[in-house]
DNA sequence: TTGTACGCGTTATCAA
DNA sequence: TTGATAACGCGTACAA
């Protein structure tokens, strides 16, 4: 009990035993068993993070930042990869649930109803990232992606574009967000032609964004702007533009989504918008943490904004 | 006692009560700690994976490909950030053996003395990744970037280029490597310059390879060929050639490292040395498992080897 | 400041 | 096939 409590820093040990357990302790290469710990004490040092992939800057920028914040703490992440699906959601929300973990990080907020459940009814603080909800009952951080994606529009209205369309992949409900404020903005000024909407399923990549814009002009070559879901589609858009010759922004703008690092570096350098995700996973995992502690939260949601980062490409 | 061996299905249990007691589980949303069974059976369902980044497309995809084969088996993540720190390194694995963890999966073998001895003395087997060893004691997955750099530097050469430049970043293990081979493969001809070698500690990007690309064609304007350390360098320098007017690759090739997805994609497409990190990742999730169950691996090392992918850049 | 008794939720072991 | 008992390694609560 002395060593537990000497390694602990608990303060209530004698400096010099405390000394010297230090030393025993580390001669013996002696480590405290954290399962253990979590049985005896019921708290656990866990926090499970629920992301759709790892291999997309967004999600590993998010997820390094949380890192970043929790580890410090003394906590463990326990990440899972949902690769877009519900189904593997619920199993592996069913898995963190076995590590009974102190709080939970989840990106978004379309989960099954069954998993949306589980969650409550195991009354573990989880905070929703990335979108933002106006259900007051629960905890979140991130941005309108409706907001963000009316923004978008609305600048290349005032640039004079008129024949702008969609090009988004993954089905997401991030990507369908930004498809709805696209609508939304176009029809107010009885713009919109269902025709210039191409959203794919497939997954996300530079070369898909080559691939969706190449047929996309090649069907309607009056088109004069695009708004990609994100980045990565619109990198693989203006490589293609210039293996077809068209000039960016001069025949077509292109605008973007996230503002990864080489947006900012691109020839030309990309217009889009910059979705504050390091902000997001640190905010997150400090409102979590103040949960944890048991502590009121108010206001539930933050909203962390967005900001469209006007370059070369529109 | 029953229900436990009911759920964990040892087969041991009456057909109808197992039956009975699931229902009854799943009404009570009953399920079992994990830390009390860690503690009761003396061995965990952890696997500690140490990286130096999340946010570098590499190590994301050999995270997820581990993932993807460890966690059908029941067999949760527990991720190190280093940082590229070999202090942080310690830190990590401190906290990971305090897990009691199964499995140890490590980047590289640049650790500290006292890292390495904590990771033998622990007895939980690891395996090293993204480089090999030919010191037999160690289970390695990975490839000698030595050797690649060399085929890179000689692909070059064959392509009468002459003045052949190298970039690098981040000063870690593996670019190290891939510049001893770019010596040795240029000394080999009697044409090493070491003006013409750019190393710098810092943090690896897209707008970082810019900068030093165009560093280097102001100060050494006869340079034909850069070798980078990594393709995000590559395509920072690609665009900056646009922008300053350089033809890739008639004026200067250029040459990347790792074949990230937008390799195949830009403009030019880019030639560059494959990584295969998802098998890398796979193959060393097996190899674990393996030795988690005790089984005998031979060979110890796994050289996946690497491809040189010829492209347009050089 | 230190020590004792007990319990955390599960599994190993042995008995029924 | 099922059940009873004793661990696993620690922290809580209380006593010394």
């Amino acid at each position: 009990m002395t060593v537990s409590r000497a390694l602990r820093q608990t303060g209530q040990v004698n400096p010099e035993l405390t000394d010297k357990i230090r030393r025993v302790a580390e001669q013996l290469n002696y480590i405290p068993d954290q399962a253990a710990q979590a049985l005896a004490s019921s708290k656990s040092a866990f926090v499970g993070v629920l992301i759709p992939t790892l291999t997309n800057t967004v999600f590993a920028d998010l997820l390094e930042a949380v890192h970043n914040i929790l580890f410090p703490q003394g906590i463990q992440i326990l990440i899972g990869n949902t690769h877009y699906s519900p189904e593997q959601e619920e199993r592996l929300l069913r898995n963190f649930l076995s590590y009974r973990p102190s709080g939970l990080i989840v990106t978004g907020f379309d989960q099954y109803r069954e998993t949306q459940k589980m969650i409550n009814s195991s009354g573990i603080p989880c905070v929703h990232v990335m979108e933002i909800s106006d259900d007051d009952s629960v905890y979140c951080v991130g941005l309108s992606n409706t907001e963000a994606a009316q923004g978008v529009v609305n600048y290349l209205l005032a640039k004079n574009r008129r024949r702008i369309a969609f090009i988004g992949a993954q089905n997401d409900s991030r990507t369908l967000q930004r498809l709805e404020g696209y609508r939304t903005a176009l029809a107010n000024n009885d713009l919109l032609d269902s025709a210039l909407e191409c959203n794919v399923p497939t997954q996300t990549s530079v070369g898909l964004g080559g691939e969706l814009f190449r047929e996309m002009m090649a069907h309607y070559s009056d088109v004069d702007a695009v708004f990609f879901s994100n980045d990565d589609l619109a990198q693989g858009a203006m490589f293609e533009a210039l293996r077809l010759g068209i000039r960016i922004p001069d025949d077509v703008a292109i605008i973007g989504f996230n503002d990864i690092e080489q947006s900012a570096h691109s020839a030309p350098r990309m217009t889009t918008v910059h979705t504050p995700r390091t902000e997001i996973g640190t905010q997150a995992a400090k409102m979590l943490l103040n949960l944890m502690q048991g502590k009121t939260i108010s206001p539930r949601s933050i909203n962390v904004g967005f900001e469209l980062i006007v370059r070369e490409s529109a």
